[in-house]
DNA sequence: TATGAATGTGTAAACGGTTACACATTACTC
DNA sequence: GAGTAATGTGTAACCGTTTACACATTCATA
């Protein structure tokens, strides 16, 4: 691998008895440089273990061939799948990710682009209901906004939450649901904002009555609010829950309570995590494609950073139903 | 934040009428500078928004307040809380981290150690079972091997898996489990191998039988094994899992033959990942101090990196048996 | 008051690459 | 065979920092 000395380009045209020059040629492979030259230095570096030095590199040309990834906490399972995605695209086009959990926490997040600006990423991709286009505005560098649209003038990529989520009630409804509750994600996040819209509207198009419980997307505060739910209007016999965690949280709370899914309540989450495949019954969801989300985000930064991408892009995927064993 | 020029030392040291040497002199905090000459400069900083450019600074310091954590795959369920406690780490002490999924292939691990050194990493955390010492050892930067012990001569930190393998048996056998079997993790895969020598053990020092399915820490081929393992053996009624997510898989199949958890057959996995509170049963477990084991290793690379530590270090911990309702 | 130490500042050379430009040489074209 | 284009190579400036060294000035001490 790599010892303590570390050979420079100067070492190496030394040995081949070339410039610098030419050894930067053979390396980026332009310019004319004679076959014979060509081989000579191919030969110097592989006897020297040469390896360009990326810092430079970066310093000159203004650029790093690495990429920022913001996420709020990668602690919460739709983000691992996420992260990979990018990371795997990322690294096939040769450039690295810097990864950031933010918490979403507006200070740190400035921080963390600020940071980054002076390590010369290339761009960004960052997932965040804090961070606005005013605090993106002035940035120089190619920003795509993931799984939630910041504003009309940042690129991005994301999931129709409202379709999806009419789609989710509207399975209820098929199923013969007549009460039907959703568990609402946390206000301000703008995923949650939408599949609570594409509740009330599926809904209230089907004449009927809503029941909306707050919510965090966290397990436990479900589990809480699910019993209460539960306690509260014993007629509910369908839950809409915000995503995957917290109808898992909810399917915990009414198991406890010793009612039968599906046969007593039906219940549809949101996301297509993999836990949702792992406890019992199996959850019903609207999945995202969570890996093209990564993919098709990654590859967008990638062409707005070769300058291949001239016109703003927004790429809406749709969610997929799938029904498992909780409807 | 930044706009599309971008301010250079000496543009500041201009317009405070200085030399870019006393700039830097204020920038870093040391040598002389005459209390008013560091105010106008401050204050042309300021004015300026003037931040330093970090690739420049690595460039001649040899160091780029970023180290590289190398993991076998984010997407498993024990990771994401690991990453997260070195991201946090790092990012207090003012570090960024590179992160990297290898799948544990030796080619794609040299390949991204080899351009971490062309980035001047100041350090990496490597979770490995693949990379050997002699593939480390001619590396002049700090190396720290997390969760599992790469050689003697690797600092490490990680958590004794035999003991904690031999803590889950004697549970089960505390609680009066007569035939137990252990679902085994991957071949070659260092805390797996020590998981089945601590069941061994064990079992072999209370003079009981033993019954070893193979298996490679993941769900869906635990739950086949499992359902081998039960139609094979009907007596078994004590299941040590290799994983946390190989005891879900096998719960999924238990709970699939009808047989009841824990009366019939009680189980326990490792690990002590979230996922073992949120199915149901809830799992009993031997729970890693996965947030510590991160935070750890992340202060001994610091410390390496600093020159503070001076020996090999090896860190162990030991595994907490955390007793749920499948026991 | 002479002298050395402490304080304050600037110049220029690194760090390790890339590339504009200049200068040769060789290859075509008519 | 002259003129032009294509090919091949080197020199040196540049990217934006840090710091060794030199040089002044001020301060303290005997």
């Amino acid at each position: 691998m790599v010892g303590e000395f570390m050979a420079t380009i100067r070492d190496v045209a030394k040995l081949a008895g070339v410039s610098v020059a030419t050894v930067s040629r053979v390396l980026n492979n332009q310019g004319y440089v004679h076959e014979d030259t060509r081989k000579k230095v191919e030969q110097a570096i592989r006897q020297l273990n040469y390896k360009p030095n990326a810092v430079a590199r970066s310093l000159y040309k203004k650029t790093s061939k690495s990429i920022g990834l913001i996420i709020p906490d990668i602690t919460n399972p739709f983000f691992p799948q996420l992260v990979r995605a990018v990371e795997e695209t990322m690294y096939e086009a040769g450039y690295t990710v810097l990864l950031f959990n933010s918490d979403e926490v507006l200070k740190r997040e400035q921080h963390i682009i600020d940071l980054m600006v002076t390590k010369y990423v290339d761009g960004i991709i960052i997932v965040s209901n804090t961070i606005k286009y005013e605090h993106l505005k002035d940035l120089s560098i190619p920003i795509v906004a993931l799984d939630r649209v910041i504003s009309q003038e940042i690129p991005s990529v994301s999931v129709d939450n409202y379709e999806g989520a009419r789609k989710a009630v509207r399975l209820l409804i098929g199923k013969g649901c007549k009460k039907i509750a959703h568990l609402r994600g946390p206000k301000n996040v703008f995923t949650a904002e939408e599949r609570l819209r594409g509740y009330m509207d599926e809904m209230n198009s089907q004449g009927m009555e809503t029941f909306v419980y707050a919510g965090n997307y966290e397990l436990n505060t479900s589990m809480v609010e699910t019993m209460k739910l539960l306690t509260e209007n014993r007629e509910i016999d369908g839950i809409f829950a915000g995503n995957d965690v917290m109808a898992v949280g909810a399917i915990k709370a009414i198991t406890k309570l010793g009612i039968h899914i599906p046969d007593q309540l039906k219940i549809i989450g949101f996301d297509g995590i993999e836990l949702g495949t792992v406890i019992t019954p199996e959850l019903s969801t609207l999945k995202q494609p969570i890996v093209q989300l990564g993919k098709k985000s990654s590859e967008l930064l990638l062409n707005y950073i070769n300058g291949n991408e001239k016109v703003l892009r927004h790429y809406v995927y749709q969610a997929e139903l799938i029904e498992r064993d909780s409807t």
